[in-house]
DNA sequence: CATCAGGGCCCTG
DNA sequence: CAGGGCCCTGAT
């Protein structure tokens, strides 16, 4: 499906704002549905049961910032869809967040001092939403990121929608309850494993509008941690990516897996990760950042991850295996 | 060639 | 609360 440019549209990022940094994380794993090259990430989307093409371009400063958005689709958008869009975008990429009272705390902090300086301006956030975010998760489970990276882009070639825009050939998330018609074992059979049994009932629930995103963004903490681990094939690691990516909580930090606690005790410790320190030590640690412990930590991964593309941090190669 | 753990979770006892 | 089972793959 060819899709045809619309309009463009200028969002403005509180300040200081980080375009790369925002719009493009080295950690998360390539998939089909998006591309990114400095100051451009391009990103399909389902919005209102439309699928469109995005792009994204770098229009400001840092201290001027600006994020020019071009729609693709296939008919002229109206007025209500392009304002509901771009809200959920300044949401989803997290424009409007302010960082200052958490820059005030990292300035006087050792590590986190040095990436705060390089990333200046960055956002956490995520691109997908609650239901695509769901069916990432549970590709990541149980598996090396190469597996869950072959595991994504069989589902995106197989029940995805082929959408050409911008010179660009990309991938967009099929609609929740589209995999209804598909038996469990023709998932399967896209070497999914169990996982297959898992995005079947998350498809069913979600085409029943089950969970909703958006009332679930102004629920308290405990309220949305309860909701996503009763999702069927949601656990306390999918809970916890969720709740930081999804739901923009940074006042939490409860949970290290064993692939992340090596990478913690280099990171904040400046230890081997051959030895690993014990997770709570790790926790004690990351718990002095108080309500923005998690931005603390995004900026430190964020930061390895950024200097590991430039080709520095070369230990982290044999932790992650891509 | 066989074995095993890998960016967990569900279910049972 | 502990522990078995789940699936496939690449590493050893």
């Amino acid at each position: 499906m060819k899709l045809k440019k619309l309009l463009s549209v200028s969002l403005k990022p509180t300040s200081p704002f980080h375009f790369d940094g925002t719009f493009y994380k080295p950690d998360h794993f390539p998939s089909p549905d998006n591309a990114w090259e400095p100051g451009t990430r391009w990103q399909t989307c389902r919005w209102k049961g439309q699928s469109i093409g995005l792009r994204f371009d770098d229009a400001g400063t840092l201290k001027s910032p600006a994020v020019r958005v071009t729609i693709f689709g296939r008919r002229r958008p109206t007025p209500a869809f392009t304002t509901s869009l771009m809200k959920e975008i300044e949401y989803r990429f997290n424009l409007k967040l302010e960082l200052k009272p958490f820059y005030r705390i990292a300035r006087d902090d050792l590590p986190l001092s040095a990436a705060v300086k390089r990333l200046n301006g960055m956002r956490p956030g995520h691109p997908n939403s609650l239901y695509e975010y769901l069916i990432i998760g549970t590709l990541l489970q149980n598996a090396p990121v190469r597996r869950s990276i072959q595991m994504m882009k069989a589902l995106l070639e197989r029940y995805g929608e082929k959408l050409e825009f911008d010179g660009k050939m990309l991938l967009a998330f099929w609609r929740p309850g589209a995999l209804k018609a598909i038996t469990e074992e023709e998932l399967r059979a896209l070497s999914l494993g169990y996982r297959a049994k898992t995005i079947k009932r998350l498809d069913a629930e979600f085409e029943q509008n089950s969970v909703d995103e958006f009332s679930l963004r102004e629920a308290p903490y405990e309220e949305q941690r309860k909701a996503l681990l009763s999702i069927y094939g949601v656990g306390p690691a999918t809970a916890w990516y969720l709740l930081f990516d999804i739901f923009h909580r940074y006042d939490f930090f409860d949970h290290i897996s064993p692939w992340e606690q090596k990478i913690y005790t280099k990171l904040l410790l400046g230890r081997s990760p051959h030895s690993p320190a014990p997770v709570g030590t790790l926790l004690k640690r990351i718990n002095r950042y108080g309500e923005y412990r998690q931005l603390a930590i995004h900026y430190l991964w964020e930061n390895l991850w950024w200097a590991y593309h430039r080709g520095e941090e070369a230990w982290l190669a044999e932790l992650i295996k891509r």
